[in-house]
RNA sequence: GGGUCGGUAGCUCAGCGGUAGAGCAGCGGCCUUUUAAGCCGUUGGUCCAGGGUUCAAAUCCCUGCCGACCCA
């Protein structure tokens, strides 16, 4: 990145040749009237008379270089539009100065809107100033850029080269906005609650840890919002939620990466149930506003349909059924050793199953293996077995299993829900079993709160990133991230 | 952590033991309604790094770095 090359000299070369000029081609202040692409659209639209006079800035994307006239292209978010230079109108000096800008160039343009021989609405320069040279070329005119390791970890460039990628990325704001407004309607209350936490609750992972100066002592990054919400629960905040960013201290993979954006809603007085119906509702809302569709298409670099997802329809099914459509009708009454045998040998999943592994376990790898991968259409997975929740009420009419639901969508979870437990001398077992004996890592405050009193409500996490994945067809968590995780390069 | 593939000009890539290549971009020239403009000319390289084999290595071998995918 220390690098020059004969390009980026020719480039510092024009700068001084410029500044040699008296000109700053890095100005202050320019101020537009009206997008690149928006003025393009509304002279489309007979919004902009023929001949109205336009104040547009923007990047340099490409010159079309006539001789004593030349075309190029400005952009910036709004869109693109051509700009059409005279040499005749700008005079002789300063059109001298407009050849020789270059692509990537910040310019600002005031000129007149008008139709070309071909139909191009276009910008007629009466004057232009530089607003920012760009001293490196940018990386690909029509190629794209293709290069994954300058794509994350330049993004910048991705976002100017790859128009599909930008769009990828203001759909995801768009969606974590309709996110908002939907919970919001909902009379919802949003909080932010710590990142650095003493200790790490909420979930199973390995945290991040850090350390503060002043205070003298260790602390970790959260792998999970929900203690704190729950805290909020207890304090009479009733219907509650954040969206932030969790850490998890564990491998980076096509659907990792170490830092992932979540959300978390309580709701005082529902269930698993009704968190069911809100997800549902939620994601269908998103869906509708963002997409303008509930039948979502991935698509390949073809521009080929290889998968699609119908969210107008969303399966209720429990645990159990789903593994005994893939596991066998009687899997749940064998013995623990037959079922062990039965996975390993009938199902392949030697390699999955630990020795160590306890039944629920063996059970699990065949979900997780074999069910999950296969939910690509929205299937509620309803009341998991007990052992694999801890934050979670038992199911009155099987309470062997918890009222859960895994929502599953594109073969993978993307939100878990929760009729939450909110027994202090139950859930104080739970954690204590999870623990594993280590009392530090209990945490007593929240403990201490629930004992204080917190009503039965229903919670629900999900996934944003992964979410952006199913809503947006994109296979990679790296691609729904600005800037995933890569290791730093040395 | 293991396996597979990849890293060559600014970008996209070819070359796979015998002088480092193409298209586009860049630079110069012509052209005052072009749009992947066109035409003519032309510059540009630590072939990821280090070691080895060889008369000769971008090319074969080893090690390392970075990335992608698959598996754990």
């Amino acid at each position: 990145m220390d690098d020059t090359n004969s390009l980026i000299e020719q480039r510092r070369a024009k700068l001084a040749a410029l500044q040699e000029r008296g000109i700053n081609p890095f100005m202050n202040k320019f101020t537009p009237d009206i997008g690149c692409g928006e003025a393009r659209a509304k002279f489309e639209a007979g919004e902009l008379a023929d001949g109205a006079t336009v104040a547009i800035a923007g990047r340099l994307t490409a010159h079309r270089d006539m001789g004593k006239s030349q075309f190029i292209d400005l952009k910036d978010v709004s869109g693109r539009v051509q700009v059409y230079a005279q040499k005749q109108a700008l005079g002789d000096d300063a059109f001298e100065i407009f050849k020789h800008l270059d692509i990537a160039d910040f310019i600002g343009v005031k000129g007149t809107i008008f139709r070309t021989r071909t139909g191009e609405p276009s910008i007629k320069a009466e004057s232009f100033v530089i607003l920012s040279k760009a001293l490196r070329p940018p990386p690909a005119k029509w190629h794209g850029l293709e290069d994954t390791e300058v794509r994350y970890r330049q993004r910048y460039l991705d976002l100017i080269a790859n128009d599909d990628v930008k769009d990828v990325f203001l759909k995801r704001s768009a969606i974590v906005r309709e996110i908002r407004n939907f919970f919001h309607g909902r009379g919802y209350v949003e909080v932010e609650t710590p990142m650095m936490q003493a200790i790490p609750g909420g979930a199973a992972a390995q945290p991040f840890k850090t350390w503060h100066n002043a205070l003298g002592c260790e602390f970790f990054m959260r792998i999970a919002l929900e203690l704190y919400l729950k805290r909020l629960l207890v304090g009479g905040v009733d219907k509650v939620f954040e969206i932030g960013r969790n850490f998890r201290n564990e491998g980076l993979s096509r659907r990792h990466n170490p830092e992932f954006t979540m959300l978390e809603a309580y709701e005082a007085y529902g269930d698993y149930a009704t968190m069911m119906d809100t997800v549902e509702s939620l994601i269908r809302h998103v869906a509708q506003k963002v997409l303008g569709t509930l039948v979502i298409e991935h698509k390949n670099a073809q521009g080929e349909v290889y998968k699609t997802i119908d969210l107008t329809h969303w399966r209720r099914v429990s645990y159990k059924d789903l593994v005994r459509e893939k596991a066998g009708e009687d899997w749940f009454r064998v013995t623990p050793e037959e079922r062990r045998r039965r996975a390993v040998e009938d199902l392949k999943l030697g390699g999955d199953i630990a020795a160590a592994y306890e039944d629920f376990e063996v059970t699990g790898a065949v979900f997780e293996k074999l069910v999950e991968p296969t939910l690509i259409q929205p299937t509620f997975v309803t009341h998991l077995p007990k052992e694999l929740v801890p934050l979670a009420k038992l199911s009155p009419e099987d309470p062997t299993t918890v009222e859960v639901f895994e929502c599953c969508i594109n073969g993978q979870e993307i939100s878990p829900g929760y009729t939450e437990q909110n027994n202090p001398i139950e859930q104080r077992e739970r954690l204590e079993q999870q623990a594993g004996g280590e009392q530090q890592k209990l945490d007593e405050d929240f403990l201490v709160a629930l004992e204080h009193g917190m009503p039965p409500a229903g919670g629900i996490g999900i996934g944003i990133d992964r979410l952006c994945m199913m809503l947006l067809g994109q296979e990679s968590i790296r691609d729904v991230i600005l800037f995933p995780q890569l290791k730093p390069k040395a």
